[in-house]
DNA sequence: TTGTAATAGTGATCTTTGTCACACAGATAT
DNA sequence: ATATCTGTGTGACAAAGATCACTATTACAA
């Protein structure tokens, strides 16, 4: 468990055991069952957490009630919403389980904590947050440049492993398609 | 000119004006001229820019010559190609000039200086890209939950000064939809 | 075990959006 | 001054995708 975290974090950052620990004792270990939420919509988004292992959906509520998934999380995820976790305020979207998951936890008071004492988790956060943006960027960009069938085909590439783990419904409001279009796809 | 970048960091970190002229001795001035390139798709990208004033586009071009919009950088954006930039590979996009630009430059190695020397500005860094990230995330769920002229309008609320420095052209491959139909939206 | 969700596939039809073709105005360069 | 390029609007038609209706299958709870 605390090796995940670590491994997670060296990929970015070489970090020793005694940082590790001392980041460590700003997480709380939490554990939710299938379809449980981590947090909803209006909400205040307390934590952000990091994926030890299941797999959750970040969504977004309509004014028709429709879901839009904005992101799935698996193992080795930073999750939140992160508008409302930055500023302490209100979800605008919901946090919810589509397998068991394990997580670690860090509310905002913590985060500011490590980011101030630790130069090293200053420096991942900063990498970690690039990496973020570059990938909400390259998503913006699939949608600008693709079809449905083409970003099907392009998140079939990315992550297949989503296509054995999630319904078909939650894929088509992933890729922004009704299921029933998205069920064409592939018959 | 120097004026306009402290103000733009204060509004996240107060900084004391010899950080201030500690961090703006790695950055360097550049004019450039309407149509003129900052940088060009395929091209290293060695800088990253905070705009003073001026307008540019970053643009993806597609197999079939078609022009994508990413974003458009306004007076107090930093724009660059992400990716790229920070692992000093070759843009997959360009950055190009729609009005006379002007702009204060910052090299890759003189950002990763001013990243170790000035906590202040890795804070700074961090929260910008936060904010970057949520942005694109904000983009992201206008095409999951708008249609063509929903998105349209939200545009035009958010930056009505685009609608005006802008050709409709630019703007329909910004949204992410032909420019036939976008000037039906308004006619 | 039986009834109720949730999930998934598919035909028919409607709506939205893209594409092609053309006209025209204004800017810009020679 | 005139030719050329850019930007824009609009009609006609085609294509992509949404919606509605219905069916079937599987998972799960009482």
């Amino acid at each position: 468990m605390k090796e995940k975290l670590k491994e997670h974090i060296e990929k970015l950052i070489p970090i020793t055991d005694d940082e590790l620990s001392f980041v460590l004792s700003h997480f709380s270990l939490e554990n939710y069952k299938k379809n449980d939420f981590l947090f909803q919509k209006g909400e205040k988004v307390k934590n952000c957490y990091f994926i030890i292992s299941g797999l959750l959906k970040l969504v977004y509520d309509d004014h028709d009630g429709k879901q839009h998934i904005v992101s799935f999380a698996m193992e080795d995820w930073w999750e939140s919403d992160f508008s409302a976790y930055f500023s302490e305020t209100e979800a605008k979207m919901s946090l919810q389980c589509i397998e068991d998951t394990r997580v670690f936890s860090i509310s905002f008071k913590n985060y500011e904590k490590v980011l101030t004492e630790s130069p090293k988790m200053q420096q991942f956060f900063l990498k970690k947050s690039n990496l973020g943006h570059i990938a909400s960027q390259n998503r913006v960009l699939s949608f600008l440049t693709s079809n449905a069938k083409e970003r099907y085909e392009q998140l079939f590439q990315q992550y297949p492993i989503l296509f054995q783990r999630v319904p078909k419904t939650l894929l088509a409001s992933y890729l922004g398609v009704s299921r029933e279009t998205l069920s064409r796809f592939y018959s």
